[in-house]
DNA sequence: TAAGTATATAACTATACACTTATATATTCA
DNA sequence: TGAATATATAAGTGTATAGTTATATACTTA
């Protein structure tokens, strides 16, 4: 069994972005879910500039993948990025996040069902 | 197949101590292998003082173990902690960096070998 | 015990980073 | 087309971080 092996400096540069607490749970968010930029800004209680460039950060190193649908943006973490084998294992070892979409839910804010 | 989980917060935590690229290589050399201070220095062309800084914070999150050897003092990685399964998966994907080690038996700077 | 070697720590500095405020762009809908 | 909504970007600010220099501590060996 042949284990695929990252760069270190990109794999330093990766797990720099995933050592902040909101970006990591936003991609444990949307590893099998869709989020738009909104629902970030709810569930984070943080400002739409804020939650908007962590976004690009990992959209600059191409682990999410954006999709417009109207006025929204929405974010999906990119299973196609030569990096997701790395993070993947990661992200599995992250607890469920679901509940905070179970929030959005209840309160009739969630937008990316539909 | 129950997964573990770590709590997202300790997660991002570990993650951006591992997200800079002289303590990710660090603890992949010494995932298997010991490594003292010195040995650091001279592998990362860098200051003393700058490598023992690395390794206190990797210390205090646990992630590695010193163990002194008359004046020497040798890290090992503290396969023992807690955090052990969520950052070997990560080290897994690392290209190897025995090659650093080998330098330095070449250069008869190797220590930790006897 | 004094000198030499290895390591840790403290204080300082420069840079990186996350966040804020302000503004621009894009889309929808009346 | 104009107002409302969603998002992105730019500029500024405060804090975190990595490195430096200086010094302290611990061990070894002559």
């Amino acid at each position: 069994m042949l284990q695929t092996t990252i760069e270190l400096e990109k794999a330093a540069g990766i797990l720099k972005l995933l050592g902040d607490k909101t970006r990591l749970t936003m991609l444990k968010l949307i590893n099998e879910q869709t989020c738009c930029v909104c629902e970030f800004v709810e569930i984070f209680q943080s400002s739409q500039p804020s939650i908007s460039q962590h976004l690009r950060k990992l959209k600059d190193l191409g682990l999410v993948k954006e999709e417009r649908k109207g006025q929204w943006i929405f974010y999906t973490v990119n299973s196609k990025s030569e990096y997701y084998s790395f993070i993947k294992p990661i992200l599995n070892q992250l607890p469920d996040q679901d509940d905070k979409l179970k929030e959005l839910e209840e309160k009739g804010t969630r937008i990316s069902c539909c």
